[in-house]
DNA sequence: CGCCTTTATGTCAGCCGCTGCCATCACTAG
DNA sequence: CTAGTGATGGCAGCGGCTGACATAAAGGCG
């Protein structure tokens, strides 16, 4: 008899969010979750470094889905360019068929402060990242963080509207990108007329 | 004898950032905050929903900052000209008399990954009360929120920009927010060169 | 002036998130 | 067969945070 299976941080995961869903997150505690699997609150801490990480483990993947997507970029694309390559890297990590999971999770994400901060956490900092990636390009880095942090807020926007809508994300995000270049052609115009 | 002196979530405040820029954050408990200014920990969390929040107390004003910005724009101005507005609104609340104080709270909220998430919570807050009065002016969801965004990322860069340069925050922010509308000028004329 | 209501605080018990420390037990290499 | 490795259990304990109840100061009002 094994005493201990594999996949026991992915096990914890599918065991706590279907109860954070159905009791809510607050309502759970990390015992009940490792409890659920047959494991102990020390285990489950082992795990993840807090409660909450049990429903962000793996965003490590997405952020090299978008480093992945700079890198491909052509060496003399400009910073958003290489940004809209990103996203189209980044976008690849969601199909559709994970719609159901993602709704599930976001919902519970949605109904929660405290997650709700961990997620804004994590855009931050993958736009941090790539910003980093945008940097070691060249480019400058007022423009790098603006960039990153524009690709982060439009990948952001689409990616609730994936939730929602049943359009691919990458679709969704090339068009809310445009969307953000229209804003600024827009806003040029009458912000700077003497260009 | 006065039991309570007024001013208790202020001198709290205080307190605390003392506390956190010497002994740092994780090592001061809420109690010795409460101590150090004569009061009880139970006190202390009637004043602050979280112990974070003894360092973000007061960003209300802030947001209503950015919402007389958005009021003040014209009628019929685009929405990042509205931003435009509300960027210089903002800008004013903080002069350069304030730098020091806020680097010191820089510093500390740099040290500390659990502060910077409440920080980047924040922002995104921000974004979205901003994005709700812009929708308010008839602009679309999409539009309102990629500005919104924009415009709390603008401020964010030009934030800590002000930290360092010893220029005022409303220069810096025009200065960004002009970056950010070049940089997408430039995609605009390689991402889709038919228009 | 005395009474009553309101408001800020104190006290206490207790849950839960999270950590350090040490023991245990399966598996593996030699 | 033995020593070592790695995942887990058990336990004690701190700190964040809350609910319930008590208390005392401040203010209004007859």
């Amino acid at each position: 008899m094994v005493r201990w299976e594999p996949g026991t941080a992915e096990r914890l995961q599918r065991a706590a969010l279907e109860l954070f869903a159905t009791r809510g997150y607050e309502q759970t505690t990390a015992a009940e979750i490792a409890q659920a699997v047959g494991l102990t609150e020390r285990t489950f801490f082992r795990h993840f470094s807090d409660k909450r990480e049990v429903l962000f483990h793996g965003q490590e993947l997405l952020v090299q889905a978008f480093l992945d997507g700079v890198a491909a970029a052509r060496a003399d694309a400009s910073p958003l360019e290489v940004v809209a390559s990103a996203l189209r890297s980044a976008a690849s990590f969601f199909p559709d068929e994970r719609r159901p999971h993602s709704r599930t999770r976001q919902s519970v994400i949605d109904r929660n402060p405290a997650l709700q901060e961990r997620e804004h956490h994590k855009l931050t900092t993958l736009a941090t990242t790539v910003a980093g990636a945008l940097r070691a390009r060249g480019i400058d880095e007022v423009a790098a963080t603006l960039a990153a942090e524009s690709g982060a807020t439009v990948f952001g926007i689409a990616f609730t509207r994936w939730l929602r809508e049943e359009r691919s994300l990458a679709d969704l995000a090339a068009e809310v990108l445009d969307e953000l270049l229209t804003l600024a052609e827009t806003a040029g115009q009458a912000l700077r007329p003497t260009r």
